[in-house]
DNA sequence: CCAGTACTTAGGTTG
DNA sequence: TAAGTACTGG
């Protein structure tokens, strides 16, 4: 057990601790992935059965981490038995595996936030609400919070404080449509994330038989960022644990960030009354930062009231003060930022990806990303929107999920008319109003128009009936073609292939989409290869691994050499040589929204703190003076936090010259524009009624009833195309036509006023 | 059905 | 400012 000789007195005796509550608070930089993994190897060598250990991590990156470093020292035969990955993932296998007993295919699809806005969205249309006061994300997250909370949609309306806090609130109607929202997802055969959780309480709550069998194949639980987790995950853990008690939970009070999402510093406070017997480890000692990096760090921490007592130190060299630069504007300070950072990469020879340029919101990055392309710098916008949440992504694989599950409502809302198949607005609304009369789903409806009847004319029925027989053929290929096969042969016959090629003559960004599927078919390729070779991987095997990603990076092996911007929150648990944290202002940095109350303030602060012990070598702290709010220039205090550090540990450096000539040339250009254009636009209104006169006097449009497919058409916006295809009848008789340099449309022959050119 | 325009709104983010 | 949605005219 040589590997136990690479740890410190305090990581070694956390990790030899492994029977009985444990809880190992783990300062930044400590080594708390060395001592989870290690604990999980020493544990594997006193003879513990892998099947008997779960570990649960919150993050995807973080579980991967895991298993890789465990896999190095136990082998990977081993670390597969172990039950690790993030809770979601942990018990959404074992709802599949129990779901009937909860009400639920096991083939139930997940929705993801999208969705879950989606159908709040129209849930609160068909209930004829405003949405401007019933706004879909703060229903979203009402709901979430209380299913959280365990507050099921029964609770919810017969508990008098919330009902109360609703009304005063001037939102009486939050409970119905979660109680509507709810019965929908399982009408739909779907779960959202917080339900996972949810439900997973309600499984070992509800099946005595159930817990019985998860607590005593879980005698060893670990959980990883304790201070990140939930009320719904730590009733979760209290309950897997009760048999045997042995359970560790490590985290950092100081470094809980996501308390504006449920997130209980409590329950770190709760594991000392629930365990009294408890052991307690703390790590202190930092092996990644600098003694000026990590003592500013600790002073304004120190700041917060809430926190457990520990002291934060470390044996690295005093290296260098924090540097301040204080810039004019938000794009000097992109540029001075840039300059500073080749400046020190030419100093010390480093590599691109030794650097880190952190800030508060995502909209700031624009500012790093214009001056780094002007200096030819590589860099990495890490966030913003995943592969998987990309429409033509979300299209394809909204056939997938019907495939798997036709209930899911979402999905099928998603792509009954993508490709278009004239299948209308009104058509679909009436589904789905029949489906709410009769409690079924909209698959139920539109297989079987006999028992529940919706308004939709005939020809839009048969339309509906060439759908549904396709998507109920995906369905019985489900377990006989392969996930590579099905999913080609989806991508096929739905027509989504067809289209994006349809496009690709459009520009770039079409092409792109192309690849994109093109992208994700190999990527499934990949999936059906990996593994054991005589192993059948079906598409729903795919869907199940891929609902819970969110990781846009995966499988970008190229050129990593880049610097890395990214929002404060996304840097949590990485580490860089040189940090540049930048737009530390007030109302910014603390965020205007923090203000009100301590706590939240507090909240803040550690992010700063998360912030600034990413650094190991180095940190440079900037902000300007003014920058562009929402198109209006506003200047702006330095950061509260700057003045909380010792300043010590501090070295400000003077304004960059000819800096005031740039406020002048760009600062306030901005206004005295128009002023000239009162005119009262008489203009507009003639122009107008002489169309109307045109229009009457031509009696009857041309070609209505005399156009055919094959003719030569010319039209005003897109010149000569040919038709290519002509439905519908009488007003709604429209026209495919296939225009050489806009592609192939399809017009309302009604207004199109076409000119025949040729038959 | 398509395309242009009027209007609204703006936090951090995992699964 | 920028992006997204709702509305409207042809």
């Amino acid at each position: 057990m040589s590997y136990l000789d690479e740890l410190n007195e305090s990581q070694r005796v956390a990790v030899e601790n492994i029977y009985g509550p444990t809880m190992v608070i783990a300062g930044a930089g400590s080594g708390k992935t060395r001592v989870l993994t290690y604990r999980i190897a020493f544990m594997l060598d006193q003879g513990i059965d892998p099947f008997n250990i779960l570990a649960l991590t919150f993050t995807n990156k973080a579980a991967r981490e895991m298993t890789e470093r465990i896999s190095n020292i136990v082998g990977g035969q081993e670390a597969k038995n172990i039950s690790m990955g993030t809770f979601h993932s942990v018990f959404s296998k074992i709802l599949r595996f129990n779901a009937d007993r909860i009400g639920f295919p096991n083939n139930f699809t997940i929705y993801d936030t999208q969705d879950s806005k989606s159908l709040i969205k129209d849930i609160i249309k068909e209930f004829n609400l405003d949405d401007k006061t019933y706004k879909p994300s703060g229903v979203f997250s009402r709901i979430s919070s209380a299913k959280n909370s365990l507050i099921s949609p029964e609770a919810y309306l017969n508990n008098d404080e919330i009902q109360l806090e609703d009304k005063q609130s001037r939102r009486p109607e939050l409970g119905r449509i979660y109680q509507t929202y709810a019965n929908r997802c399982q009408k739909s055969g779907a779960m959202d994330f917080d339900d996972l959780l949810y439900f997973t309480n309600i499984l070992l709550r509800d099946f005595p038989e159930v817990l019985h069998y998860y607590q005593q194949k879980f005698q060893y639980i670990l959980v990883d960022e304790y201070q990140d987790t939930n009320y719904a995950q730590y009733l979760i853990v209290k309950k897997l644990a009760a048999a045997f008690e042995n359970i560790c939970v490590v985290g950092d009070d100081a470094q809980s960030i996501y308390s504006f999402r449920g997130a209980n510093i409590q329950n770190i406070l709760n594991f000392r009354q629930d365990y009294p017997d408890f052991k307690l480890f703390k790590l202190e000692q930092n092996y990644r930062s600098t003694k000026n990096i990590v003592e500013a760090a600790n002073s304004v921490i120190k700041k917060n009231k809430d926190q457990i007592n520990k002291k934060v130190w470390t044996d690295n060299i005093i290296g260098e003060k924090l540097k301040v630069i204080r810039t004019l504007t938000d794009n000097e300070e992109g540029k001075t930022i840039a300059g500073r950072l080749f400046e020190t990469k030419q100093g010390v020879g480093s590599n691109w990806s030794d650097f880190a340029i952190l800030y508060r919101t995502n909209k700031q990055s624009r500012a790093f990303e214009e001056a780094l392309r002007k200096l030819n710098i590589p860099y990495k916008i890490y966030g913003g929107l995943s592969f998987y949440q990309r429409k033509e992504i979300k299209d394809l694989l909204a056939y997938f999920r019907l495939a798997a599950n036709p209930r899911d409502e979402e999905a099928l809302k998603r792509v009954i008319n993508y490709p278009k198949r004239a299948i209308g607005k009104t058509s679909i609304e009436n589904i789905i109003i029949a489906a709410n009369r009769y409690n079924v789903s909209m698959w139920d409806v539109i297989t079987d128009f006999n028992q529940y009847p919706a308004e939709v004319n005939s020809g839009t029925k048969s339309k509906i009936y060439e759908f549904t027989t396709m998507i109920s053929s995906f369905n019985a290929q489900l377990n006989k073609l392969n996930a590579y096969e099905l999913a080609d042969t989806i991508a096929q016959a739905s027509g989504v292939m067809r289209e994006l090629m349809d496009e690709k003559e459009k520009g770039p960004e079409e092409v792109e989409r192309y690849q994109n599927i093109e992208e994700l078919l190999s990527g499934i390729q990949e999936f059906v290869k990996s593994g054991d070779s005589d192993e059948f991987k079906s598409l729903s095997d795919f869907m199940i691994e891929v609902a819970l990603l969110t990781d846009a990076d995966e499988g970008q092996t190229e050129d990593r050499n880049h610097v890395s911007l990214m929002t404060i929150h996304a840097s949590k648990g990485l580490e860089f040589p040189y940090v540049f944290l930048v737009g530390l202002e007030e109302n910014l940095f603390p965020s205007q929204m923090s203000l009100n109350t301590r706590t939240e303030l507090e909240e803040e602060r550690r992010l700063f703190y998360v912030a600034v012990t990413r650094a190991m070598n180095a940190c440079t702290l900037s902000y300007a003076s003014s920058r562009f709010v929402w198109g209006q220039l506003i200047s702006s205090e330095p950061s509260r936090f700057i003045d909380e550090i010792e300043p010590e540990y501090l070295h400000f450096e003077t304004p960059q010259r000819g800096a005031g000539r740039s406020l002048m040339g760009g600062g306030f250009e901005r206004q005295h524009t128009g002023g000239l254009n009162k005119n009262p636009g008489l203009s507009q209104p003639n122009l107008k009624s002489l169309k109307d006169i045109q229009g009457n006097g031509k009696s009857e449009s041309p070609g209505e009833q005399d156009i055919k497919v094959g003719y030569n058409v010319e039209h005003d916006r897109f010149g000569k195309g040919k038709v290519t295809k002509l439905e519908g009848n009488g007003a709604d008789r429209k026209a495919t036509i296939f225009f050489p340099h806009h592609g192939s449309k399809t017009l309302l022959l009604r207004f199109a006023n076409l000119i025949i050119l040729e038959e």
